[in-house]
DNA sequence: CCAGTAATTCACCGTTTGGTGAATTATCGA
DNA sequence: TCGATAATTCACCAAACGGTGAATTACTGG
């Protein structure tokens, strides 16, 4: 209706970049929803509203596709951790922004977290043999070590913290809790979806990590916070 | 060849309980290494050496099957929490030996993991319509919530601390390293599964548990980890 | 305008899937 | 010993599965 304003964007009916993008967008829906095993190729031809048959024109086949889906997460995610740039802040503001960034990360892209799920339970078969993936391994995690070697250096930061360590358990804090969302409050019987939940477990998290990180006789000012019941350290803060 | 010791145990070809727990134990086994939608009942039946139709006279259906593993499963956890006796330690014991006690558990029961992946990707459907599951809710929850008080009162624990937040926590810090092991040694270019790394995680996660559960400005005596390189805080401990 | 090629359609296939009906055999109480 | 019932076998099915061959249509450069 009122999309007729770039330059070359007829609505051609046949255009294979658009197509691909629809098959690959269904595929990481269908992927996620039901893993590699439950996932069903019609239902990624019907929900892309493209023939089944393009989907083997596009990608050979099954895995070829999950493989596809799987390097576009990758990428994606990666993207988005280059807008971060922990090398400009200060060390402790650095880690903050990390807890933020994965928990806001992990929180808008469910997709992400189950198709780690189900690529694990593969125990990373497609993965491995993917050059593309394996290249872009995250260079977060050098970012992340000078920033422990600085904080370290000034005295705010606990010393010989591993940045691999540090950086699965600010992914795994955010990542158990809501990719196991559903049985966890079930169990518990408290609702963990609502925005009220989402920022006490933001908080939570942003406590322990840095109740850990930071170095244990108090440095210098950096008072953290002091009395109250431990929430509100970290709100709305990205 | 040297089982003949018991009394009633002669070797019946038809033994429904024998049966029913061989059918429960492949079935585990299938629904873990594929997920619910990967698993196929033929290869259940292959692998617990019994006709496919047994499997429906003794379990309604794939759904069923399921549930009654899910169920088994998390009758087992409950009977190894059941051991724990974390109302008789003093507070910051009690939690080492959660931290641990999870970490073992989780590292020995593959499995569990594994089906708690596939339950929650369909959302928890099965474990909702169990009545057995839901009334089985963790009493570890309020065990933990009492040695958090007593550690409050003490001055030995950090004050305000949510108890199933933490316990999300200390569930998180282990579960993501050990189910998502397989991509995440892929990425690192490290070995995450060899007995030094699991001593060196569950060295990290407790000190991230403690670094956050202690009181900030240090109580009484409780040294905690003085200057080495942060590993070795816990090691053979349970 | 046309030919070559890229994109798409459609009917179809062999296999695997969860699931079943009915016959068969072992077990055990009376 | 015998009949009832529980446990097991086996052949079989309709639907769903991943995947394909070949014809067809739209686009593009010459």
């Amino acid at each position: 209706m009122a999309s007729r304003s770039s330059t070359v964007v007829e609505i051609r009916s046949r255009d294979a970049d658009r197509t691909r993008e629809q098959i690959l967008r269904a595929a990481m829906a269908q992927f996620a929803d039901h893993g590699f095993g439950g996932a069903r190729m019609e239902r990624v031809a019907e929900q892309s509203g493209v023939d089944k048959k393009l989907i083997y024109y596009y990608f050979a086949g099954k895995d070829a596709l999950f493989l596809a889906v799987l390097e576009q997460t990758y990428a994606d995610i990666r993207a988005a951790e280059h807008e971060l740039h922990l090398e400009a802040s200060d060390p402790v503001q650095a880690i903050r922004s990390l807890v933020a960034f994965t928990w806001h990360y992990y929180l808008a892209h469910p997709e992400f977290l189950a198709l780690l799920n189900s690529e694990n339970m593969h125990r990373a078969g497609h993965l491995k043999r993917s050059r593309r993936i394996r290249q872009m391994n995250s260079p977060l995690i050098e970012v992340l070590a000078d920033v422990l070697v600085r904080g370290e250096q000034s005295g705010e930061l606990r010393k010989g913290i591993d940045p691999m360590q540090l950086y699965i358990s600010i992914a795994g804090l955010a990542y158990f809790y809501l990719s196991n969302n559903h049985t966890l409050s079930a169990i518990f019987g408290r609702e963990l979806m609502t925005p009220a939940a989402h920022d006490e477990r933001l908080a939570h998290v942003c406590d322990v990590i840095l109740g850990y990180v930071v170095a244990p006789r108090a440095a210098a000012a950096k008072p953290r916070a002091v009395r109250p019941p431990s929430a509100g350290s970290l709100r709305r803060q990205r």
